[in-house]
RNA sequence: UGGCCUAUGGUGUAACUGGCAACACGUCGGUUUUUGGUACCGAAGAGUCUAGGUUCGAGCCCUAGUGGGCCAACCA
């Protein structure tokens, strides 16, 4: 048999390759290194289960280490939560680091680097240093302050280090090469002075160290073998090795920095600073808001450790800018609660239904499954009585053939109960039903084995006894942004694409059942969705948190009241010429869902506007296999004649490009062609 | 007028390191079903950004171009 090869994302298979060549198993070492500045992420999940992860792989140890050079914005506050969205996920850190516990270390490594002539105290405004730093594209000149005399660095460094000076009074800088291609290695800042009480060291210390000095150094002090971070981290690595190389012994393990991308989810944002802002501004209610991404938002909306996981796993790990659809994280959500989640009657929105030859007063206490997707869940008992409640989007009274619900004289089953045949609807003055009547087949009794019971209806319907039920609130989320990509606007800023619905309180009507239920109990509340007890939950008055939906089928092929959705169009590409847009938006072209293509045909007419006569003819040529191209030739030709009024006949080539079209079998492409 | 990273179905990730592009989500159909859920079956959808080159053979290697991302905080 040949051995299967399971495919290794490409951290993994450095990590592989590290192994068979100079690493041993037990030098392997990670860590995730969190600044304690805010509540951790789904993004951040990425990080902790890519590093993590491969600990759980290989056996190695993963430190929690906190990184907290700045103490102008750590808390303890933080501190706690990280730790509980760490271990809430299920992993286990070998030890709990503080970069503040290597201060002392990395000032003694730094007397070793003045005395060395590698570092220097600069006295400027940052101004100034940020003015001789250069631009990406222009080299950085030497400040005054470069060439300092070992003595006179040392003397300033100590008196820093003694609080002697303000804060941005001098700072002390690593020397390098300030032509440096790489901005980061034009003298990069290694300490400032900061009058700030740490969460830690309290005013043990007025200077503080950067990320960079701070970083790849406490990786070596932990010896951790490798240490991952975000892409954007990749220019950083240069200077990671140059620090190293000042303080590596030779005879143990030196750290390596590896990249990977980082996770993007749309719909929302993932900056810890803008997310801030949001808890801030009010706009939702904390850190753990059930509509923020945070880990312990997503904890408080329902979601699960192994869902979350999964998720991860399932997005992989690469190196090219991502966005992931949300609608994965929900695929995976109801994946796990599928399988674990008590199913339970629940109406939402209620209207009144009456059993009209179900005898008054009489009540029955029905079984019901808690869930069939397992066996070991058990029974429960459901009151059933002459009033219920069904949902008031399951009875209609005029409905077409595809309408399985309750209509007036077809028959429908009432889930773990009987089958009812719907009657007379009861409105108010304004037409509102307030009441539905039917009658029920007394001997259809589910369960009871009769022909009756197991007749073959078409509809079931949840329903909940009025006598019985009990009202809780019920909180349904909506996305938190209307947009995509609510971060990744020049214009505008994301806070303009706030949901204002996001959030709707509603009450609900749940089986008694649910009297009992715990916060953070999760339930499939039938035929609706998945919901979550929520921390507000008291006693006397449960709260809900619907956690997703179901997935919805009927919701799709159901007749919509009306659409007014405000076409947003893609953002247009400045820079690049009208000819490379085209040719980009039509390589999918064929292939995007309808109201994606039409907006994208608009996007083309736009472009070809602008395009001229010899390039319009460069479309003519263009392969038959390539439908997309063909398609946005056939666009761009309708748009470019009809923008400067040209036959398409005073057109070479065009008639013919037109008439392959007609023929050709892709209705679209023929239906662009009939255009003409 | 720089450097680095990157480009594979609608989305994300693979392709055992050069051998005729796979998996998941999504979409569309069907079967089962006392949840229009689940499960199961099936289908459509990319010929791998472009142009060259190396090779018997390139999504994988090389060169150039193009698109996207990152880099000028006393943040991490």
């Amino acid at each position: 048999m040949t051995e299967e090869h399971k495919p290794l994302n490409f951290l993994e298979q450095i990590v592989e390759q590290d192994l068979a060549q100079d690493y041993s198993r037990e030098d392997l070492r990670f860590r995730f290194p969190p600044e304690p500045n805010g509540y951790l992420h789904i993004g951040h999940c990425k990080a902790i289960c890519i590093s993590f992860g491969l600990g759980e792989k290989y056996g190695a140890p993963v430190n929690l280490r906190f990184d907290d050079t700045n103490p102008a914005k750590e808390e303890q506050e933080y501190v706690d939560a990280i730790k509980e969205d760490v271990s809430w996920l299920g992993y286990e850190w070998d030890k709990v680091c503080f970069s503040s516990d290597y201060f002392q270390q990395l000032y003694d490594w730094t007397i070793q680097l003045i005395k060395n002539g590698k570092a220097y105290v600069d006295s400027q405004s940052s101004e100034a240093m940020a003015e001789q730093k250069g631009t990406p594209t222009e080299p950085g000149v030497a400040g005054p302050y470069r060439d300092r005399s070992v003595e006179e660095n040392l003397d300033l460094f100590e008196r820093m280090k003694a609080g002697e000076f303000e804060a941005g009074e001098h700072v002390l800088r690593a020397k390098i090469d300030m032509q440096h291609v790489n901005m980061l290695m034009r003298d990069p800042l290694m300490y400032r002075v900061l009058h700030k009480s740490h969460h830690r060291t309290g005013d043990n210390w007025c200077i503080y160290p950067m990320y960079d000095w701070t970083h790849g150094e406490s990786d070596y002090i932990e010896q951790i073998s490798h240490s991952l971070c975000s892409l954007e981290f990749k220019p950083h690595r240069e200077l990671y090795d140059w620090f190293l190389d000042q303080v590596y012994s030779g005879e143990d393990l030196r750290p390596k920095q590896r990249e990977f991308a980082r996770l993007n989810l749309n719909y929302t944002i993932m900056s810890k600073r803008k997310l801030l802002t949001l808890v801030e501004k009010g706009v939702v209610s904390g850190w753990d808001d059930p509509r923020m991404p945070t880990i312990s938002g997503l904890r408080r909306r329902g979601y699960t450790p192994a869902s979350i996981r999964n998720f991860i796993d399932a997005v992989g790990v690469a190196k090219r800018e991502n966005v992931i659809d949300v609608a994965l994280l929900e695929f995976h959500i109801r994946e796990d609660l599928n399988k674990i989640a008590p199913r339970v009657m629940a109406v939402l929105d209620p209207v009144k239904l009456v059993i009209t030859n179900y005898p008054e007063g009489k009540e029955e206490w029905l079984d019901a499954e808690n869930n069939p997707e397992d066996e070991s869940a058990g029974e429960r008992q459901v009151p059933f009585s002459r009033e219920l409640y069904i949902e008031r989007e399951d009875f209609k009274e005029n409905a077409g053939s595809k309408y399985f619900r309750l209509t007036t004289g077809k028959e429908v089953r009432l889930k773990n109960a009987y089958i009812i045949e719907g009657g007379e609807a009861i409105k108010d003055e304004n037409g509102n039903i307030t009441e539905i009547h039917c009658t029920y087949d007394p001997d259809s009794k589910s369960g009871s084995g009769t022909e009756a019971s197991k007749s073959n209806v078409k509809g079931t319907l949840h329903w909940v006894s009025i006598p019985h039920a009990i009202p809780a609130e019920v909180r349904l989320y909506d996305r938190l942004f209307s947009d995509e990509n609510p971060d990744g606007h020049k214009d505008k800023d994301f806070m303009e694409f706030v949901n204002p619905n996001s959030l709707q309180k509603i009450t609900g009507y749940l089986e008694p059942s649910l009297k009992t239920a715990g916060v953070g109990d999760v339930f499939q509340f039938q035929r609706k969705g998945y919901f979550n007890v929520d921390k507000d939950s008291t006693p006397t008055k449960l709260v809900f948190n619907r956690t997703v939906g179901l997935r919805d089928s009927w919701a799709k092929i159901k007749p919509k009241p009306q659409q007014n959705k405000p076409q947003q169009k893609p953002q247009q590409q400045q820079q690049a010429s009208p000819l490379s847009v085209i040719n980009k938006l039509g390589k999918k072209l064929a292939n995007l869902p309808d109201e994606k293509r039409i907006n994208t045909l608009s996007d083309i007419h736009n472009h070809a506007v602008k395009l001229t006569e010899e390039e319009v003819k460069g479309f003519f040529n263009t392969s038959a296999k390539k439908i997309g191209t063909r398609l946005a030739g056939m666009e761009s030709l309708y748009a470019f004649a009809k923008a400067n009024s040209k036959e398409i006949s005073s057109i070479e080539g065009a008639e013919e490009f037109v008439q392959k079209a007609r023929e050709d079998s892709n209705e679209l492409l023929q239906e662009a062609a009939r255009k003409f």
